[in-house]
DNA sequence: ATAAATAGCGAGTAGTCGCTTTTTATATTC
DNA sequence: GAATATAAAAAGCGACTACTCGCTATTTAT
């Protein structure tokens, strides 16, 4: 039963390539968007034949999909992975926006771009990537209120709030495309906190029956 | 030098076919995305030969970039025009958010996506992307200080609150690539208008000399 | 040891791409 | 009205695409 080092079994082998197959294309996407991901760029990428891929894919969109599916799981891990990496921030709020920020900044979210625009001329891709993209914000809501216990408490708005947060992260990384120079701007994320506080200190106010005198 | 009706200069012909090129090219990228806009498409789309689209751009990149500079100016064109057409909100801060989130959400903003996805991995496109879209916002921060003169005049973080407004919009428009029924949810305006009533009165609380007891 | 099953390889398919070249139609000038 | 300039159409080029197929290499079952 001594199994030498280049012994492994079918499944091994297999899911060793697929593996190199998604990660590759995960790298090409980045590089190169979706259009130009091609089976022939991956297989070189990968190490492996072209013909290869589609001994494992039946097709390039199944492949697509595949990837999507590491891609939003990869995107949540990031949350964790980045929450035991970051240090020295007392505030839970502030806490909360770096780690969505980082997240939406990060290498792989590119990668989840380019498949989302790919998705809006593409109804099959696009049905495809709606419940892992669904998926991927119900999480995120549940993380934040892991973190925020006490503002998610405090109001029925707090997805709302999230969301708003989402949505705001997520354009800011979307201009990087064209403006690459400008994500570091701290000018963004400084409102977003201001915003946050003066958020809790309003529904705080509501919640003690203060008149708060704002909205309408 | 009697001119029939049927009587065009060349002048006037030539730039009756770039616009019909133009055109076909936005409808091309709204319905197809960007790698699947093919000169062959447009030229059908417009009317006109494959090869006639040469005749007047040097290359597809150089028609990219005409279509891109053509959509610039109608993204900010939308903003008079949605003015004029938008009524019974007296509330101008709202009416400032109304005119945005119309303006991300109309056809030729998603026009602007494909492009600006398709810079991020293309760096002759981004370099001639760049100054267009740099543009486009400091007129959006321009018009925005004219809708909204009070709020402008009242902190010199006006400019990163419309910042803020506009990515969180773009970010709000980019979901609805994979979700499109969400295009419509009021939940992020709603909050927009709460969140712009907040700092409003915080900034004037601010030039007032009133203790604040938010931000840090 | 041998046979069956699976994994991987790479040349080959038809079709599309951006772009060029050649040919035809239209407009202006003498 | 012939000569000239420009616009548009049509045909073609080489490169690239997703995908297939006959083949070899590796693993598993007997």
């Amino acid at each position: 039963m001594a199994q030498t080092k280049s012994r492994r079994t079918q499944q091994e082998r297999r899911d060793a390539t697929v593996a190199r197959i998604i990660a590759a294309t995960v790298d090409c996407l980045i590089d190169h968007g979706y259009a130009k991901t091609s089976t022939t760029r991956i297989s070189q990428r990968a190490g492996v034949s072209q013909g290869a891929i589609f001994r494992h894919f039946p097709n390039r969109a199944a492949l697509m999909i595949a990837v999507a599916n590491h891609i939003g799981d990869g995107l949540l891990d990031l949350f964790s992975e980045d929450f035991n990496n970051i240090e020295g921030i007392d505030d839970p709020v502030f806490l909360a926006l770096a780690l969505l920020r980082r997240n939406c900044h990060h290498r792989i979210h590119q990668a989840w771009f380019e498949l989302q625009v790919a998705a809006r001329a593409d109804a099959d891709l696009q049905q495809a990537l709606a419940p892992i993209w669904t998926r991927n914000l119900s999480k995120t809501q549940e993380l934040a209120g892991n973190i925020l216990p006490d503002l998610a408490a405090l109001t029925d708005d707090f997805p709302a709030i999230v969301d708003v947060m989402v949505s705001l992260f997520r354009g800011e990384a979307l201009d990087s495309c064209v403006c690459p120079e400008r994500r570091n701007s701290s000018a963004r994320i400084d409102l977003a906190q201001l915003i946050c506080s003066l958020l809790e200190q309003h529904y705080k106010g509501i919640a003690a029956g203060k008149p708060v005198g704002v909205g309408r």
